[in-house]
DNA sequence: GTGCGTATACTCGCATACGAGTATTCGTGA
DNA sequence: TCACGAATACTCGTATGCGAGTATACGCAC
């Protein structure tokens, strides 16, 4: 399952969607792309564009529909999207929709790692990440408010979804620093000391060994 | 600022963060960062572990301690981190902690282009989802509460988070099915009619058009 | 009409990512 | 004690990824 696709790039397929409502050269995808904000809704860089194209046509996604040029313009293909394309993205879409992937964010990697600075460093910290996080959140909803009137539902969907995924994480980051400044958070106390000396509290010791193989006689345990 | 960092990988992060307590030689790292989870904190790929950690030290991050070998295994290195590594480590973790990323995820980059399948398809993709979503929910409940008699909360954070964000996904692909179900999802007509006939809805014909900046005298508008 | 800033439309080269492969060692059974 | 499968400990090649650069065209001021 999740058999792996030609061209794994997400820009890929947002090139292959707007493709599937009319052939374009490379450039016009990347301008009808920004218009619609797609670049919001997934990781796109744009230096990936000519190299993504190319890739599609290799695999057959895209073809060469009619090359050219016009005016003094340098020379451009106009793609369009082939059979195989079209089954490409339609399926793409239904496996990201139906299966949900261990997507860890960086924030995540942030709080794996937060032992390294003390708890009285890393709540100031969290109390940035949340009123940076409140405006973002007024910002898109008033943004996703004034769109409401001008496009259907169905393309505000993942504005909502995103959306709503802020507002959960600041609701944790809140529930989170509220144990912190109250105290009510165990072990602040060994955090701290284990921030200032580096030596993990009694019957921790294995979280810091083992995990390498240790061969030979240097150490037994 | 978010200067870019010498070496972007977070498995430098990772690695930096593990050499801090006591030096180690790359396969061990590995096997470290293995027993603690932390391939699920973090989008881990072994095979970069080579190539990153040679970019840390190149980045003057680490050092080699001790290079030889034991018995008649093949040569190893073993690295320790620098003061400048430890800066590192430190000033990263404050800034994944602090400010928050836009990070697409690829449900994101699913919904936004789910127009291309019609309602009628979404909605069993989505229930899938939702089933996958609630057993996995159910599993990391009941990891997370076994180890909460063994680890410190601290080192537990990264999980608590993973699961509220689970939870709140799963509330949410919840409530959007029901609206497809229950037919109060506005326009499924229009969008039926999109699937079937690729035309948009009169009056979001400009969603289609524009962003192409379309020279010469090919149209007027 | 000519100079200049901005938008258009790409190209290029380098670094990195990482899957697949390889060689060595260890443990176990016969 | 020898064979063999599994785990250990890496290496390598190639396919991207993508930032920075470039060159042309167009609009507008003067």
């Amino acid at each position: 399952m999740a058999k792996r696709r030609p061209v794994g790039n997400l820009l890929a397929l947002a090139v292959l969607t707007v493709v599937v409502q009319r052939p374009m050269h490379p450039y016009e995808m990347a301008s009808v792309l920004r218009a619609r904000g797609k670049d919001q809704d997934m990781p796109i860089k744009w230096g990936s564009l000519y190299t993504v194209v190319r890739n599609l046509e290799k695999h057959g996604l895209l073809e060469a529909v009619e090359s050219g040029r016009q005016g003094a313009r340098p020379e451009r293909t106009v793609y369009g999207v082939t059979e195989a394309g079209r089954r490409e993205a339609d399926d793409w879409t239904r496996e990201l929709l139906s299966t949900p992937l261990r997507e860890p964010s960086s924030f995540e990697a942030g709080l794996s790692v937060m032992g390294g600075l003390g708890p009285d460093e890393v709540a100031p910290l969290l109390r940035q990440r949340l009123e940076l996080l409140e405006g973002q959140i007024e910002t898109e909803r008033q943004a996703l408010e004034a769109e409401r009137g001008q496009l259907p539902r169905l393309f505000l969907v993942e504005s909502e979804y995103a959306l709503a995924m802020r507002e959960a994480q600041a609701r944790w980051v809140r529930s989170l620093l509220a144990e912190l400044d109250g105290g009510t958070f165990p072990d602040l106390d060994a955090w701290r000391a284990y921030h200032r000396t580096g030596d993990l509290p009694p019957g921790l010791a294995h979280l810091a060994e083992r995990g390498g193989t240790e061969e030979g006689p240097t150490e037994e345990d």
